[in-house]
DNA sequence: GTTTACGCTTAACCTAGGTTAGCAATGGCC
DNA sequence: GGCCATTGCTAACCTAGGTTAAGCGTAAAC
């Protein structure tokens, strides 16, 4: 949230309206700042929730975990995001929060955030967080319905370094960044197997495209990396340079 | 939208606001209803658009298709549904919106919804769309990660009736309705191919759960298509009459 | 009244990814 | 030190669903 460009697939009319919405909601979450351990679970699906959350550093999900034992991460958070804005608008939630790292992150309770929500600039942020969320989801339906293991694996590598730049967690142009997630995790979002999610990295890596080791992701070949992730990205994402190796900005197909 | 109770996830506070939002919204739709035919595309990704809508009546979808033929349903529209709610936040959609039956919508220039989003009824009954929308996406999402075809189809068959039911189309309880996309549209929106899609709606037949023909779903035993689908229904359609069989209400697992 | 197009159906065959099962490395923890 | 839990890795085998191709019915188009 350091780069104002994150909203960049917004209207001109309301930029200068999310930035002051931003700047209300910092002052409304500053002094709540708390840590969260990895694995602990902040919403829990089902049961009555008052607050909302901005990951302040750390990562975290939505995750929809079912009595039979299938898990499916739904959204992966990241710093700067806000959690649970939803909350304004549902008695429960229908899916668990878990952090996934050491975390730390504010909150805000329902009460003191309706009567902020009167306020038109909060409103915006606070929408564009759902919008956004919900561009993410559109091409997440599209990767898990039509995409190969391999283009979902790629283009989730790609789009959360984007992410991490856009949100000025990591530099422009860096090509390796931490990534928390364990291979099972990274099935768990991915909608395959870890057994599978270990073939794959293998393939990338002895393919000299990206190696993930060590929590951290390693982008050894970015060019190759974007062309495996291209059918799977939006419109957005095509035409924006934080999320595509300069060859393909913009391209079709 | 004939059914107050469509609001049944929210917050009793907003109970109130969202019914007069509603009625503000209808106010400055109408007038401006025209028929849409089958198979027209209302929004096209990544072209400018200017007007949010109302689906009055018909089928809708929201749809990602790319170059090499891949084509994913990210959401299906049903009456009464308002359409790109987004169009307020966003310069361009990152995918298509295409009508699936002759239809009649409403429509509002971004403008005129603009100063009525100043509004706070109007601005969370829009709200209310796109949190509603995000719901349908995580459970769309788990499915397409971790379910099977056989669960995803009769989760789907399950989901539009109560949906149909909500929004006042049909009558409480009945076990016939009228549903429009072909075997190839259900599978571009499943993410299985039209042939498999054939395949598990034979075995329904055949096992006397469901009968899909002729643009018509018939459900011959919902107990037994409620159970198919249980896995895949989150907390709040389990917990609701208008999506499970009696038997099911508020069941684990 | 033939042609074209579309949707549904089925069969035969194939492959991406799942399943099961080990083993090795690491790192608390007592 | 030994113990246990977690994560990564790999191999052997299996299956849900994909692919290809064909036939059938209906209906609009000429």
């Amino acid at each position: 949230m350091t780069d104002p460009s994150c909203f960049a697939l917004h209207r001109p009319e309301l930029e200068d309206s999310l930035l002051r919405g931003e700047q209300k909601l910092r002052a409304l979450l500053n002094g709540s700042a708390r840590p969260v351990a990895a694995g602990q679970t902040l919403i829990r699906a089902g049961e009555r929730h008052d607050y909302v959350y901005r990951l302040v550093s750390g990562w975290a999900c939505r995750t929809r975990v079912i009595a039979d034992g299938r898990d499916q991460f739904i959204l992966v958070f990241l710093p700067g995001d806000l959690l649970a804005v939803k909350s304004l608008f549902v008695k429960w939630h229908t899916d668990d929060v878990k952090v996934l790292s050491d975390a730390v992150v504010q909150q805000i309770d329902f009460d003191t955030l309706h009567k902020a929500h009167s306020d038109v600039d909060v409103a915006n942020r606070c929408m564009w967080q759902v919008v956004e969320e919900e561009r993410r989801l559109h091409s997440w339906v599209f990767s898990l319905g039509q995409g190969s293991a391999e283009e979902r694996l790629a283009f989730l590598l790609l789009e959360l370094r984007g992410r991490l730049t856009l949100s000025g967690v990591i530099e422009r142009n860096v090509v390796a960044y931490e990534m928390p997630l364990t291979q099972v995790q990274l099935a768990d979002h991915l909608g395959i197997t870890s057994v599978h999610v270990n073939r794959v990295l293998r393939l990338f890596r002895d393919a000299g495209i990206v190696d993930v080791r060590d929590g951290e992701v390693v982008i050894l070949n970015l060019r190759e990396l974007t062309r495996r992730a291209y059918p799977l990205l939006d419109v957005y994402e095509r035409s924006t340079p934080e999320y595509v190796s300069p060859e393909f900005r913009g391209m079709q197909g």
